[in-house]
DNA sequence: GGAAAAATGATGTGCGTACCTCAAAAACCC
DNA sequence: GGGTTTTTGAGGTACGCACATCATTTTTCC
């Protein structure tokens, strides 16, 4: 009644259980008829392997690595948070987790970083940097090496990476453009972007969405050039204020990145904002609190556990050779208000 | 230099592999002192027992149940399919899921497919049903009875269930308040309100948030009472049409629950309300299309298959009396509009 | 100090699978 | 038909743990 097993495929198959696991680890010597008597067996009885026995007699262990960025901020914080309790659940499916942390903007470390990875000492690596010559070639290495590979929220489209963990950009920059839109209500208004940097591919997208979306259904609204803040609050200081200074009908905020701290510190010095729409991306302890006070209207995110969670099983399914699940893999762009705060 | 066996921990403490294993699983017969000296050095070698490998020996399985209506809305048939595809992978994890459906509306049925679980056959049951006494001894009994028991969808508080599983409604009922009035933008109108059934607790619940939103921030806008569709097309045809006539200044609809196929058809056969602002819960086909061709402008919902993995974790969790993770056990709300659908 | 009770050790079996070896049988070739 | 190669069978060990039995040691108590 209960789960075959290789034995009652044996037994149905009218071979041996010898035969029987060469058939189903495909190993050699075995007649192509022979092959499919105990194929049909096992498509009549049902018979699914036991993994977990399978795992266990395979002593079978992932070892997978993240590559991130060593930067400070809070999305990077929560991502790391968020590897480290996923890190602990792991052992229980015998999957060690290293993080390899890259210094940021320094192309040639990251190049170091990922051809430091012996390739059989891991199985599948995730990587969160920007798309260069080193990393292209890092990736090719890694994939003639055997080495499952995933771009994790920042995608490599160009390179041989298997897989791409995040959400789509150009979407995100979409929905933040529709609530930005409505949020304005019709006013002919100007709209600052705040960026890290222009340079990041995440950015861009995020940016081409946001004008779509202004150009097709809103266009009373000026979107303003992007200010770039590269992390640092001193310039995104600096840079805001002028901004506010020199454009009178400034109505809106867009965040694209980083930098949401110093934005709504500047934001709340300069006072009498409370009309301000502010929309900003990635929900972290700061983000959230500035929505509980109402100095950031809606939040574009994505789920870092799930983002962990997913590159985890993509990796591991991967490195089997198996295929995912496309469906349960897509990571939502959440939006998030005042009122649906986790 | 892996993970730590039995053995190991018997080794570090002095003791034999039997004591361990009497330490691990509790049984008598066993010093406090000694047990404390094994429960040291599992501490100190970091053992984590290989649960794969616990359940392999203790020949586990998990036989799981999830009691729904038997109704032919898109958002059950959408459940259904994802336990559906829960239970396919469920095999892996030695679970077996049974799905018992229930006449809607029929708290007698519903009565008979609780009491007719037999407790020594069932780990744990998902049960999403309105709160009724018959529901609330029905939980009694499989409590006694060792079965673990967690709430869908719709919660059941003043029951013994272990745990609920779903969203809170009142914030989502505030998420659609505030959207409506953002999307309002400040025009003294009146809103209409559908709901399946205002028996249900969660649309009393999403319209009490909603309410309290709309007083709070938005006090020029007039809600109207519910209209109550019952799941039943023509009803709802008919209520809304005439609410449409009788009240003029009606520039928004927020649908509580089901029948949003009978609205958005209702409302296009009315014609000229392109700007009418439409605010539905639960993304399925129909809401999702509705979405893409404009006739609905947000959606409010809990990504179903969340729900169904995370009441198999649950049920699991529990009916093994361990602890859950409850910040991974938090069903988001979801904000779906065209820009992020899926 | 001795009997009873409690605690611990030693050892074995099984869960479902992987993987290895060696022998036996079957198929193939000339 | 005899030799060679290929295919199949039989059996064992291991993975990490649960669970059972029985023997032995230690503790407790009068």
């Amino acid at each position: 009644m209960s789960r075959p097993t290789v034995n009652d495929i044996a037994r149905a198959a009218g071979v041996s259980l010898a035969t029987v696991d060469r058939v189903l680890n495909a190993r050699p010597g075995v007649r192509e008829q022979t092959i499919s008597r105990v194929r049909h067996a096992i498509a009549e009885l049902g018979y699914v392997r036991d993994v977990t026995a399978a795992n266990l007699a395979r002593q079978r262990h992932y070892r997978l690595a993240f590559v991130l960025p060593d930067g400070s901020s809070q999305f990077l914080q929560a991502l790391r948070d968020a590897i480290a309790e996923a890190a602990e659940r792991a052992v229980a499916d015998r999957t060690d987790i290293t993080v390899i942390p890259v210094p940021a903007h320094d192309p040639h470390a990251l190049a170091r970083a990922l051809n430091g990875l012996d390739c059989g000492q891991v199985d599948g690596v995730a990587i969160m940097a920007p798309e260069t010559p080193h990393v292209r070639d890092a990736v090719k290495r890694l994939k003639e090496g055997g080495v499952a590979t995933v771009a994790l929220v920042s995608d490599l489209p160009n390179t041989e990476r298997d897989h791409f963990v995040g959400i789509n950009n150009l979407a995100a920059g979409r929905t933040a453009g529709v609530l930005m839109g409505r949020f304005l209500c019709g006013r002919s208004a100007q709209v600052l972007v705040l960026a890290g940097s222009m340079q990041a591919r995440d950015s861009i997208e995020r940016r081409l969405g946001f004008d779509q979306v202004m150009a097709e259904r809103f266009p009373t609204v000026e979107v303003l050039p992007s200010l770039e803040g590269h992390d640092d609050g001193a310039t995104i200081r600096r840079a805001v204020a002028t901004a506010l200074e020199s454009h009178r009908r400034i109505a809106g905020v867009y965040s694209l990145g980083s930098g949401n701290r110093a934005l709504t510190e500047t934001l709340a010095a300069r006072g009498g904002g409370e009309d301000l729409v502010v929309i900003a991306h990635e929900l972290t302890p700061h983000t959230a609190e500035a929505l509980r006070r109402g100095a950031v209207d809606a939040v574009i995110t994505q789920d870092v556990g799930h983002v962990v969670r997913s590159a985890l099983r993509v990796l591991r399914s991967k490195s089997d050779g198996l295929e995912i699940i496309r469906s349960q893999e897509r990571i939502r762009i959440d939006i998030v208000m005042k009122e649906n705060l986790p």
